[in-house]
DNA sequence: AAGCCGAACAACCGCAAAGGG
DNA sequence: CCCCTTTGCGGTTGTTCGGCT
């Protein structure tokens, strides 16, 4: 296998695999630069620490499910891609066990022809995605002026209020929607969801939208 | 049997962000 | 701040393998 600067390249042995697990196990996950230095005075695993980490990380962590992705996961994944394009860290992180690189793999070999997305339509899929400034602002603008009078006012009042009412659970989950939302809006480099509202065995986003709260979030009020 | 081809997946690369001294 | 190291991400390439001719 090719060697370049004295780090080997190309797929992985056995040997070289138990020695990585090894240096897990010794010395946790991390500073994968060193694997190389520590391990050389007995055998040599001369990988580079970023092959490391990623051989780490995508096969031989305990944690990675390498079964074959469920419909269940299938599905999941486009709902995802429609939502956040190649955004595959996001995605897998929605996927409990898988990994960037194998969501991305899958997306690449098996789903995007399922759905008959050829290549270039896909980058123009994915790069649309992202949330608009001009939407962002909107929102922001929107929620400020106009979130005590959205939200249902526990005492029958139907006056806006600038402090949060306290709510039953179908408004709380509103009102967690709201916020993530907002943090999510206000980052230029993140996206829906930031924890907890889409993963396997919850709510699509639709379900757990209705179609007022989506207007909401496009159109303002 | 041999060669070709494409699907599937593993791994690499470049870049950027984060973290620490 | 600055610089260097480490980590993370997404695009791309490389390798293997099975099916077809």
């Amino acid at each position: 296998m090719k060697q370049e600067n004295g780090y080997k390249k190309g797929f992985w042995t056995k040997e070289e695999d138990k020695i990585l697990t090894g240096y897990a196990r010794k010395h946790g996950e991390g500073r994968w630069n060193r694997v190389t230095k520590m391990t050389d005075f007995v055998v040599g695993l001369r990988r580079c620490g970023k092959s490391c980490r990623l051989r780490w990380i995508n096969y031989l962590c305990p944690s990675v499910n390498r079964d074959d992705f469920s419909e269940e996961e299938d599905d999941l994944i486009i709902r995802l891609h429609n939502l956040l394009g190649n955004r595959w860290s996001l995605i897998a992180g929605r996927l409990p066990g898988r990994t960037d690189n194998q969501v991305k793999n899958h997306w690449n070999t098996r789903l995007r022809k399922k759905l008959g997305i050829n290549k270039e339509e896909n980058k123009v899929r994915a790069s649309s995605r992202a949330i608009p400034k001009t939407v962002r602002e909107n929102f922001n603008n929107s929620l400020q002026t106009n979130l005590g009078a959205l939200l249902p006012n526990p005492n029958g009042n139907q006056e806006a209020t600038n402090q949060k009412p306290v709510l039953e659970n179908d408004s709380m989950s509103t009102i967690r929607f709201l916020d993530s939302l907002q943090m999510t809006m206000n980052d230029e480099s993140s996206f829906w969801f930031p924890d907890g509202d889409l993963g396997l065995n919850n709510p699509n986003f639709e379900e757990l939208l209705d179609q007022n709260a989506l207007d909401f979030v496009w159109n303002g009020f």
